[in-house]
DNA sequence: CTCACTTACGTAAACGTTTACGTAGAAACA
DNA sequence: TGTTTCTACGTAAACGTTTACGTAAGTGAG
């Protein structure tokens, strides 16, 4: 049997208003008529019904949060960070992966919409048109995670990938570095292009390399058996590079992987550096030295700059989180 | 502005009535109401409120998932299995991540509670007696995720840990290793106990060691760092061993580094089989042979057991699940 | 003692659906 | 033609809360 606010009101022998009234402490009651309701909630182990709550108070407690996959440690973090901010402010956060699927995207939004959820936050994907207008009609709080809009003014939490990589490229010139390679994962506007971008400039900051970018290797994704794939093609390109950067962990343990196959030492004959810091970073052999995005710390400003936006009503705005060089062991001073 | 049924109605010039029957395809209007009605939906963009439908339906389409942890990726492939089925059903799932810590779980029970989720699947942690009368008092089917309850019997997804550490440590025996050492990860009887037993009488039954368990080292968790901190105190009791057994990938990556640390050589100088098959392994350097369990495929089955139990009534019974060796390089054959 | 406030409630409408029940007209049948 | 059975709806209650509004009793000032 569960019991409702009618059962607890007909027990004390007071009206439901006034057993609303002490559930939400608001003024109204004398403190001998809210210990005796207090009693019979005890008694009968009442619990509100969050459902109709949330249909008169048009606020579900609920956020969305769509990922392109929910299954790596990428967005794991990510997720942790948002659960535990969300869960403190006495909400619950549904997840759902797209598998980067328009169609199963625009599936999950009119889901979420009929939920009624109180706000979203969309990571590590881009927002296409067709996704923004419909959240905008959705009329919930939107905020962007471990990626950005340049198309629509959409608040964010993410690391200047441009920056972080100039760092990652810098890190390795001040290591001696002359011959330095370069694996990307991608051509989009967010992750991709603005890796390359920075690394290019950190090279031609010291002037380095020539312009024809043999030292790039652009691959498909950002996965491990791309990286492990496509060290070969740039080893073959540019045989006398003595250093690499790679723009994920996941690229940089394929190529490590690779690597040592052919016989290669690492740092020895050749310096690795990543991206991320995921926790298989330090479980490599060796270690894999590597660029951190505070993905927990992101995933948590994003979800406290969503309830912000729903308390007090007005915009966030976009946060650079810093992002920090892990020294382990794949880096050799030369 | 978000539209409700009776904008849709009076703008069709029809019932509430007749726009729910529509909605819900169920008999009792005519073709040109239908059409009618369908096209005043479409103009107005509306959506139905599943919160209202939630009250009066006494079902909210909404599942909770309790995790220990989250950002694990063995709670990722999980999480992934169970959300692919859940929305297919047309379900969301709002997830949970405790810590492990009792009065978490219980405030996330409460939380879930109040929202009236239909189901509950509860992974990878041991259900405590609190936790199962409270989920009793909700009312809602329950199933049991990577984990088993001694005490209570509720229906189960997971593999047999005593088999697959067993298939494991022979495994080792058939490719001609007599020394054989464990790294267990805990005392708890779900995960704990069973994979040091299974591993035991593998032993047993092909007459190997002695019994007083000199070659089993006892963790504190699954983690990376008790590998790397407890691999050299099994060696010193254990220094001729040549084959090791993890419960764990992550014990067992931790077991490699601090194994490579001291110069040994893997495979040739020590073979070592993990547990899990997490994507990690493959990454490994050398890639790890593990035993696999099909996590993602547990998440599913678990989550089709739960819609099964919710739409017929009746109850799931438990589902071991299939395990299997991958074999990569960290085993040598003697 | 009267008047104005305040306190401590109760009443009932509202939130947006679904659905049991009722009914008018059409169709079928005798 | 009269009776019965469908079909195609409409009416209104119900789901479990919150909250605007009303009110009776108590309190304090003058």
């Amino acid at each position: 049997m569960v019991y409702t606010i009618k059962d607890v009101a007909k027990q004390a022998r007071v009206s439901t208003a006034t057993v609303s009234r002490i559930l939400n402490n608001q003024p109204g009651y004398s403190e001998k008529t809210k210990a005796k309701v207090l009693q019979v909630i005890e008694e009968l182990g009442y619990e509100p019904n969050a459902v109709a709550r949330g249909l008169v108070k048009k606020r579900t407690h609920t956020i969305g949060v769509l990922f392109p996959s929910v299954s790596s440690l990428f967005s794991g973090k990510l997720l942790s960070g948002i659960e535990s901010v969300t869960h403190a402010k006495e909400s619950s956060v549904i997840v759902c992966h797209t598998q980067e699927l328009g169609s199963k995207t625009m599936k999950y939004l009119h889901l979420l919409n009929e939920k009624r959820i109180d706000g979203l936050i969309f990571a590590s994907e881009v927002l296409k048109g067709e996704y923004y207008d419909y959240i905008q009609k959705m009329g919930v709080p939107l905020v962007l995670l471990a990626t950005e809009s340049p198309e629509f003014q959409v608040p964010y939490v993410k690391v200047s990938d441009y920056q972080a990589s100039y760092s990652a490229a810098r890190y390795l010139i001040e290591k001696g570095h002359t011959k330095i390679g370069m694996i990307s994962g991608g051509d989009d506007v967010i992750a991709g292009i603005p890796r390359i971008e920075g690394f290019k400039q950190a090279l031609k900051d010291h002037a380095l390399l020539p312009l024809n970018e043999e030292n790039i290797f652009w691959g498909e994704d950002f996965g491990y058996k791309e990286g492990k794939k496509n060290f070969p093609f740039l080893l073959k390109r540019f045989p006398n590079m003595t250093a690499l950067f790679c723009a994920s962990d996941h690229l940089a343990m394929g190529a490590m992987s690779a690597a040592v196959e052919i016989g290669m030492k690492i740092p020895e004959d050749l310096s690795i550096i990543g991206y991320d810091n995921l926790p298989i970073a330090e479980m490599a052999t060796p270690p894999l030295t590597t660029v951190e995005q505070p993905l927990e710390e992101m995933g948590k400003r994003a979800a406290a700059g969503l309830f912000r936006m729903l308390e007090s009503g007005d915009k966030m705005r976009a946060e650079i989180m810093p992002h920090q060089i892990i020294e382990r062991k794949t880096v050799k001073h030369l």
